[in-house]
DNA sequence: TAATTTGGTTTATATTATAAACTTATTTAT
DNA sequence: ATAAATAAGTTTATAATATAAACCAAATTA
């Protein structure tokens, strides 16, 4: 009846960072944080866990001299958030 | 941009709890319990807090001589589940 | 009358989310 | 030149949540 939830989906931030990321090539870390309003600290351990899962890819390098974190979602994210939409229709549907 | 969700709604179980309801006149314990595959420990946390809410009203009755627990779904509840799936929209749009 | 089942509740534990504190390097001001 | 402020994150500590295991009381069955 009720498909489970993917409990890394299944979060507030870690949805709308996915959700960021879905419509975009790529974002960077500041990026991703004005649109989410998430604190940087909350920020940096949910994108460590979303790029544990292989949903997404997270390259640390440079612009300029500042570091500059750019992520981008996966083929598995994209799959994995389509199958999260798919579940969660059995919850919502009237 | 992302608006806040529910965080009583936005729980795997009291999402299915509320999914259930809504298209119920009522429910007992073991229907929704059957329904949402929940064990009956968690499911009674559950209701606790839905019913703490508002969301839900819980009456506690017999059947014969057996307890039997009785769930509805009140009006805050639907329009509470109704505005989640409206805030769920700006996550999972594409 | 002893064991099992029914219908739950309470409590303990594991997991998660979150913010606060911290780190390292870079600018800017003095 | 150096002190203060800012940028870009990370680590760690705490609070909140979810969940299952243990428990309880009454009823039924063996």
């Amino acid at each position: 009846m009720f498909k489970k939830l993917d409990p890394l989906l299944h979060s507030e931030l870690r949805l709308a960072v996915m959700s960021v990321l879905l419509g975009l090539k790529d974002a960077d870390f500041n990026y991703i944080k004005e649109q989410t309003q998430a604190t940087a600290g909350n920020l940096s351990v949910q994108l460590d866990k979303l790029a544990q899962a292989g949903y997404i890819s997270v390259e640390k390098g440079f612009e300029g001299k500042r570091p500059k974190t750019t992520c981008r979602i996966t083929p598995a994210g994209i799959q994995a958030f389509e199958n999260y939409v798919e579940s969660l229709k059995d919850y919502i549907k009237r």
